[in-house]
DNA sequence: GTGAAAGCGCTAACAC
DNA sequence: GTGTTAGCGCTTTCAC
């Protein structure tokens, strides 16, 4: 028989001082944590009565159940899945992109029953992120999305040898991998510039590596960019333009910190003020084409016929925009369904996704045209 | 002396069977474990040398600091802000009020070195969310974010008696609270047609209680509607136009499951389909409004020649919208910045911002006009 | 069905 | 500066 006795403000989990744990209703009951423990994770292993008359103590005493860091310590799993992204978090909120990839990806660890932990990474004054966020994570595999070559943390995070996944970049041997093959898309992009009879071009690229610059990155800063994306396809767009017998060093490439229509605007009024500028801008990303596009019409420039404009990504905003955008399109939903599926299957030990890179396609819309004659 | 015997394939944290811990590394250079504890957390209380030695020692053996969960099991702390939302988590990540809110939140979090840790919880049958996630969360405090009034979910989280914040919904009596007057806000977007002329209305709303309908909601499962932005928005608009001598009852109000552009076409389908329809539409959502624009210019309905509406949010895609929309202006990420402000201070046991609604205000877009006469 | 023993990996508090 | 003790709250294993 249980004692029973009234305890003090025991409505709440921490009154009186102790915390009410398995230990204090075993006690108050005459049983053994064991078996309050079975009553929450194995109920068929008590009887009906038992169980009830547990439950019953419990929410007397404000216990609502084991403490989830004791029951992954010893059980060591936490069933949580760590996000490392390569940016202060909010901006992963502001990256329609990122959003989308995080939507994918929710619903297939949420469908597993998984937590989706946010990693907090300072950045330090190299632009580079603090290592030990990845060490401190409670979880069970990380989700890497979108790093430099070379950062910290990604080093920290695979040195824990917790499943993971890395996706758009970089690619590193032996993690699986999800993303598209940028410079083939890169390509394809700058080929239909080149069909339309463009000739003189330049690009609006975000940032080449994690010590962002603003202003023009020649050739050496572009292929020696730690963001292989980055690298990847101004690479396409460069053997784009040479098999067409053009000069890459014709061909201004603005880096911009970020990924966002300010700097895109920012990159056009570079790249277009002077008199004779190129017919047509190619920029590594949706977010900063849209930029181009207005801070060309703001100008009183049109668009297509004074400039046209190509991006990348097809984020949801690319076809609602005025003229509505010609970009790459991928699938970013589907990225972090395929990078959730992939870590699920790791962590279960089960056979999971294959590797290969994602399709991509360009849509042609209304923001490229032949050039004008001036 | 350290024994420093080499250990096959010591380069990673769990290879040979046996993971590595502090005790283990400890043990190889004959220290206590707590003073390899003190070389991670508190560099200054050791020597230099002593540091250097630990860390080789760790470097070489595979291992990369204290596990994040015994540590937090012992410190009584997790440094991870838990995140509770109505609905699936990947819903957040397709509603732009949620996605603004959560890089607000971020933000604060980031900067507070918090994880933040989306809360998986499937739905159950009645709509309801499983509320054993709230108390399997390894979390210090918890973001509730807009819930339905009776949530058992929402019951679970306050139970654990940790720090707490409730964004927009509920509003529970001493748990502090951040969201607008959804009643006042509300009632100025109504006042603003009736000041234009108009005299028939119709209401696009979302759901007003998780048991989801799709449908006309009569005044009675108005007023017992569970989600309490619903139901004041609903008092918000009925007393204007009461105020205005119109009766309620000529109003339909088409209760959509969810807040989106799809949605908000069928409600528009439902609501202006008929000969003699109302002349605005007061939408609950901007996706809502934005869906029932799209409608009606798709019918050759012109906005707002034949119909005003008026969204409510001004979501990022609002004023882009053609035409713009006319909606009430509430700012998303402060209210996310104001939550995780309210929470860390709560944490840190100091003082935050206190209470009080935040602001909101009517922007007049091109939605909105006096009734065209028919 | 129920329980005893053991220990998951770590650090606060306090010696020395 | 470094070490000792103790225990955070839980569940695996195995016995009964």
């Amino acid at each position: 028989m249980g004692r029973n006795k009234e305890e003090a403000g025991a409505s709440s989990g921490r009154s009186g001082g102790r915390r009410v744990t398995l230990a204090r209703i075993a006690e108050e009951l005459d049983v053994s944590a064991m078996t309050v423990s079975n009553a929450y994770n194995h109920p068929d292993r008590l009887s009906g009565v038992l169980r009830g008359r547990i439950f019953e103590t419990a929410r007397r005493l404000g216990y609502h159940g084991p403490d989830p860091v004791g029951r992954s310590l010893r059980r060591q799993r936490t069933d949580v899945v760590g996000v490392l992204y390569s940016n202060p978090l909010s901006y992963a909120f502001d990256d329609p992109a990122a959003v989308s990839f995080l939507s994918g990806l929710s619903s297939v660890t949420e469908e597993a029953d998984l937590g989706l932990l946010l990693v907090p990474a300072a950045r330090g004054v190299s632009g580079e992120r603090d290592p030990r966020a990845a060490a401190q994570a409670a979880v069970d595999g990380f989700v890497i999305y979108s790093m430099s070559d070379r950062e910290p943390l990604l080093a920290a995070a695979l040195d824990r040898r917790l499943p993971a996944v890395v996706v758009d970049q970089p690619f590193k041997a032996g993690v699986p991998f999800v993303g598209v093959d940028d410079e083939a898309a890169a390509r394809t992009a700058a080929e239909h510039l080149l069909h339309l009879g463009h000739r003189r071009f330049a690009v609006a690229s975000f940032a080449l590596s994690p010590d962002v610059r603003d202003g023009i990155a020649n050739p050496v800063r572009q292929e020696r960019a730690a963001f292989s994306v980055s690298r990847l396809r101004l690479r396409g767009y460069r053997a784009a333009l040479e098999d067409a017998g053009l000069p890459w060093s014709g061909v201004p490439v603005y880096e911009c910190p970020g990924s966002s229509k300010e700097f895109g605007q920012r990159a056009a009024g570079a790249l277009l003020s002077p008199g004779r500028g190129p017919t047509a801008i190619l920029a590594l990303s949706d977010q900063l084409a849209l930029g181009v596009i207005a801070w060309a019409t703001g100008r009183g420039l049109s668009v297509p016929e004074d400039v046209s404009v190509v991006g990348f990504d097809d984020i949801p905003a690319a076809a609602g925009a005025d003229p509505p955008l010609t970009t790459v399109h991928q699938d970013h939903a589907e990225k972090g369904l395929r990078a959730g599926r992939m870590l699920v299957s790791r962590l279960r030990e089960e056979d999971g996704p294959g590797a290969g890179p994602l399709a991509t396609r360009l849509v042609v819309r209304g923001s490229t045209s032949p050039p004008h004659e001036r």
